[in-house]
DNA sequence: ATCGGTGCAAATTCTTTGCAGTCTG
DNA sequence: CAGACTGCAAAGAATTTGCACCGAT
């Protein structure tokens, strides 16, 4: 538990937005100024690993990590790309099965799209 | 409506299995020699513009393009990537809401991850 | 001394874009 | 002919990797 994981992890913990690596990145730089891309990439793929945080997939641009790690699911903003946690109540919750045409399910995740409020009234 | 974006749009349809820009471009470049991946990724875009194709996000890594535009889920495996079409049954048909938090949802999908039955069986 | 973790910079991978030429309506 | 579309190649964005070094066992 290097310096440097344990910032990543308490930053990634603090934030509610589902940062990309790259706001991580600068947010442990105002803790740690000499950290490089590279460590923090190779962390959260390490937190990722250990169950600590979650890779989510909603866009093919820029990854996002989610300190939560319990069953939830997100909106996200096709605008914007605000996103935010939904549940964990709703459809996702029920009747999810643990085999698909014989493949094994792991976890799943609902995903809204649409606009948010904001980019809604900016038209 | 050119060569380029009727055979891509064909070479959509005709996949099952949610191929990346770089597929499409290949099965393409079978038909049309000349064909650039510049075009085939300008038309995959003007193809989910115009609602005749959707993008899947499933992973960072690649874009996933899917020829089906009707609701329905998925079922991805984290070893090989596999996709698979999942539905339209199941709990993503329920319970959906039009708003959350005040934010305008305009569609949603459910994606099971886990590991196919191949993948399981070679370990 | 060893071994994992780090910073750095280069390399990869995937996608977008500027531009000059071409095709379509 | 005008505007949209194309191929090409370069640019751009996001991420990964090789490597030498450092720090804690």
């Amino acid at each position: 538990m290097t310096r440097q994981l344990e910032t990543t992890y308490r930053v990634l913990c603090r934030a509610a937005d589902h940062p990309t690596p790259e706001q991580i990145f600068q947010a442990v730089r105002l803790e740690l100024p000499d950290v490089s891309r590279g460590t923090v990439y190779r962390n959260l793929q390490k937190l990722v690993a250990d169950g600590r945080a979650q890779l989510v997939q909603l866009s093919n641009r820029s990854a996002r990590y989610d300190g939560r790690v319990d069953f939830h699911d997100h909106f996200v903003c096709s605008a914007c790309a605000l996103v935010i946690d939904v549940g964990p109540v709703g459809a996702s919750r029920d009747g999810v099965r643990r085999r698909i045409a014989g493949h094994r399910v792991g976890s799943h995740t609902l995903t809204y799209f649409g606009i948010c409020r904001n980019c809604e009234a900016e038209g």
